[in-house]
DNA sequence: GCTTTGACACTAA
DNA sequence: CTTAGTGCCAAAG
């Protein structure tokens, strides 16, 4: 993937989760690494900051380690989202990413 | 332009 | 498995 450097950190974080098929997730690390930093804290404020949850699947990503991670308006809301778009979440509230995780290598 | 804020990650104990 | 501490970096205040 080649990120547009002339938008906002934000913006490109948001672009990278439109590629994101469905039934699948990404955690904050692989987007970080895709746009070559280590901000993954600043990923997440970008999440925050979306106002808009329909036009960004923000409920795709995950923590690195296969927890939810949090979500806008609450993460029960998340937790539906990724179910219905057939994600298996483990009871203790996990994914399995060999399984689910999209990757931005290429 | 410096300080604070986090939907995180990693290591060590 | 859990807790505690450190690092990270863009955006907002």
């Amino acid at each position: 993937v080649k990120p547009e450097l002339s938008k906002t950190f934000d913006q490109r974080c948001y672009d990278l989760l439109l590629l994101i098929p469905k039934g699948k997730v990404t955690t904050y690390r692989e987007i970080a690494h895709a746009l070559g930093t280590k901000a993954y804290r600043a990923v997440g404020q970008a999440m925050n900051r979306n106002p808009n949850l329909v036009e960004v699947p923000c409920h795709r990503v995950v923590k690195s380690n296969g927890e939810l991670g949090g979500y806008a308006t609450g993460s029960a809301r998340k937790l539906e989202f990724l179910i219905q778009e057939g994600v298996d979440v483990s009871e203790s509230g996990r994914i399995d990413l060999s399984k689910f995780l999209y990757s931005f290598s290429d």
